[in-house]
This record gives C-alpha cells, structure tokens and sequence, in this order.
DNA sequence: AAGTGGTCTAGACCACTAG
DNA sequence: TAGTGGTCTAGACCACTTG
C-alpha cells in the first residue's frame, strides 16, 4: 500500500479546495458517491472527510451533506516562551526576589482569592550577552508540598514552576500583550538611560476547575524582542 | 443513543490523563481491551483515541501502543484583526494612499520580487471615537484583475484585501509583534505629543506556492492596544 | 420516501515490535 | 510467535433533511 486510500481522498479535496476548484459554501459530493469514485468503502472515505474536517476545510450537516468551510482569516499560533524569542535568547537570569507575601486588593482580585492566601513572589531579571533585557514578575498560589528550590525557580519558565503541583496538561493559558513605556524601578533594572519602548507579556494560569493558580508579567526591552505567529 | 460510546471513552481517558492518573508517556490499554472494557468494538475505540490524538492528549507508535502525550507549554492561539482588539475596535478609518508603486531594494528583497515588479501601496488611519489609533502600512503585489476600489479598500482587513484574487484557503500568513518608539512622522499622524510606546504588528502573507503575495505593518498607539491569546 | 450523514460491528490482512 | 496499531470492508440501524 504506497499511500493510503484516504489520504489521496484527502489530498485530492484538499487540492480542489486551495485552487478554488470548491469554494466556501459548496457541498462536497456524498460520501457514498465519493465511495465508487475511489472504490472505497464508505468508512474509508469517511476517515478521509474527518481528517479535512478536522483541518478546518470542511464540516458536516448531518441530512444534508459535507460543505466547504469559510476560512479562519485572523487566526495564529504563537509559542511564546519567556526565555526564548525570534531575535533574541535569555542566557542568564538573576533571582532578585523569593518570598512569601499576602496579596493586595488588586492581586487578590486577579488571582480570585482572600486577602489572607499565600502567595508565592518571584522577581526575576533576564540577561542576553551580560545585558539586562527583561524583567519578569510572577505570582503563584501557594499549594502544600510546592518546591521552592531556588535553583530550580531560577530558570524556569511558568508553567514550568507549576509542574510539581498540578497537571500541566489540565492546565488552561491566557497571554495578553501590550506596548508600554518604563517606568523608573524597571528604567533602572533594565539599564533604560533613553526614550525606549517596552513590550509587556502577561500570563495568566487556570486548573482544570478553571480557578487561577497564577499570574506572570514579563517587561521586554522594545530592541530585544520580537514575537513570532503563524497561521495553521 | 445518549452519548455515544466513542465519546464515553475520550471522556473517560482525557479525564484520567487530566488527574494525572495517566501520566505523560504511560501507555493506554490496548484497543482490543479497551474495546472489551466498554463492550465496543475496535473501530469505535479507535475512533475515540483518533479524537484524543487530535487533540493533542495521546499518541500512537505501531507495533507498540499508544501513549500519552507530553503537553504543549507554550502554544497559544490568537486571533488578530487589525480593526479589533480585547480593549479597542476601530470605528472610522481615513485612507491616506493607494497607489502603484515600484519597491526599493528592501521592499523587493521582503516580497521576493524585482525591482520592476509592481506593488500597490496602501497606507491608512484607524480611529476609535474620532481619535487617530493606528497607523497602517500594506504592500500587495499587483496581480491583473486586482480590484482597487478604495470604498472597498479603506476598511477591509489584510487578508480581505486579497480575497478577489487569491483563493483565501491557500493563504499562509506570518505575524510579528514587538514594541517601538515613534517616530516624527507616525507621531504626527497619531497626535502623539508625549513619551508613548507602540505596538507594532507586521503582517506578511504567502499564496499556495509559498511565494510572498504582501506584507504589512500596523503602528498601534500602545495605550490603545492589547492582543490576546488562550492555549487550546 | 429517498437521500444524507452519524454510529457501530465483526470480521480481515498488513507491518511493526518484542521476547 | 504473539501482540500491537494501521488500513479497509460490507454490511446495519438511526436521525435528520428534502421533496
């Protein structure tokens, strides 16, 4: 078997679809149709219908038949890692701060808490060839038997830090991005003398119950970042 | 048929593997008994795994198993419109130019064409409540039949722009976001008077041949932008 | 009533992995 | 050699849409 049967269905489709062959809107022939086409059965051709369903070419009207899916026109992916970015990656990191603090008004609110929970403060700087380039706040809730190995928070990123007390894969993720102008404490950490543009990246973590465990913000030097999307 | 038997099972494992009882590399019971376990057959349990490896939680290596995935820490999802964002949406725009022009040796080196090669400018204002937001830049390379209809032109998004002339499907796309001061022209445009960062969006789109069809840059007054992305 | 997609079965043969 | 996943079939019954 070189290629599988639905593949080919697959790629066949798929082709008609990116040269305008089916346009959006436009009904797929009828799985059993598509059956004698290919001398396939009709699981096969089903499989291959789930997989462009899947891509997001096509979906289904049970009754009726498969269509041609509107394109998502503003859709990217993104991965972001605190450390690491298109122009530049972090080689040493400072641990200016661990401790254990109550959490203000505005803080509580965030992290959807009492004033009275724990709540555990990471300041950290991040270099790139001796220079400081970013500086970087987070705030996890205190969970019983956290490690608080500093070595180990040192050079972690966020989710990261959370890998011994929840499982990462229940673990829900919210960026939001902005462009900002220092402010004296970071002008200083971040050696800023000139006008110079931040880029500011929070992140914001949910367990499964969809409960925040923690908040970050990460100031960038405008110069030594870039973040990178794409489609797909 | 309440609930059908294929997403009794996803539930069942995505379940487990979120309570960490499947860890990240543990093996899945075998079809044959996972089947035996829910009295289905092996092509209803494999439907079930086929949706959890859709979705990122299993995979399967023949001969062997299947096995739980290692999660996506990083990967993010964000939909970016030029005229929408989670703080703002513009309400007028003002189109400064549309024009025929042929690139410079940067602009030709971005779009991979020739120097003769011609490529339409476009350049705009968003406003959000009569106050200038952005300032916006695109670059399409001029196809024949390319409608240029500058109703059509001043409020459409980039993608948009390109729907008469390339099947949208196809289109791959690229984003980068970083941070920036003004300068003296985009000041001027943007009634910036003060210190004020900008966030910068460039866009660039590729057609099915992976070839550069335009690229984009957007000037976002930083006290009137964030972008938003969720894992997923 | 005829056609469509949604679910499901009980087999089959293959290629691969492991002991 | 036994067990695993990958592909595929030829049926079946259901719920839904359309005329």
């Amino acid at each position: 078997m070189v290629s599988p049967v639905y593949l080919r269905i697959v790629e066949d489709i798929r082709e008609k679809i990116s040269n305008a062959v089916l346009k959006p809107g436009d009904a797929i022939p009828s799985e059993k149709a598509l059956g004698e086409e290919y001398g396939a059965s009709r699981m096969t051709v089903r499989k291959g219908l789930a997989i462009l369903a899947n891509e997001g070419y096509i979906y289904s009207i049970p009754g009726k038949g498969n269509f041609v899916q509107k394109p998502e026109l503003n859709k990217y992916c993104i991965c972001y890692d605190e450390m690491n970015n298109s122009i530049n990656s972090v080689d040493k990191t400072k641990l200016l701060e661990v401790s254990i603090i109550m959490p203000d008004d505005k803080l509580a609110g965030e992290l959807q808490i009492t004033r009275n929970r724990n709540v555990i403060l990471i300041r950290r700087l991040f270099y790139t060839d001796g220079t400081p380039v970013a500086y970087d706040i987070k705030y996890l809730l205190y969970q019983k038997g956290m490690p608080i190995v500093e070595k180990e928070i040192a050079h972690a990123t966020f989710p990261e830090m959370l890998s011994g007390s929840v499982p990462l894969l229940a673990l829900r993720k919210e960026l939001t991005i902005y462009a900002a102008v220092p402010g004296e404490e970071i002008k200083k950490y971040l050696n800023i003398y000139h006008e110079l543009a931040l880029l500011v990246v929070e992140q914001k973590l949910y367990n499964s119950e969809n409960k925040p465990v923690g908040m970050g913000i990460t100031y960038y030097r405008g110069d030594y970042i870039k973040l990178q999307g794409a489609s797909q």
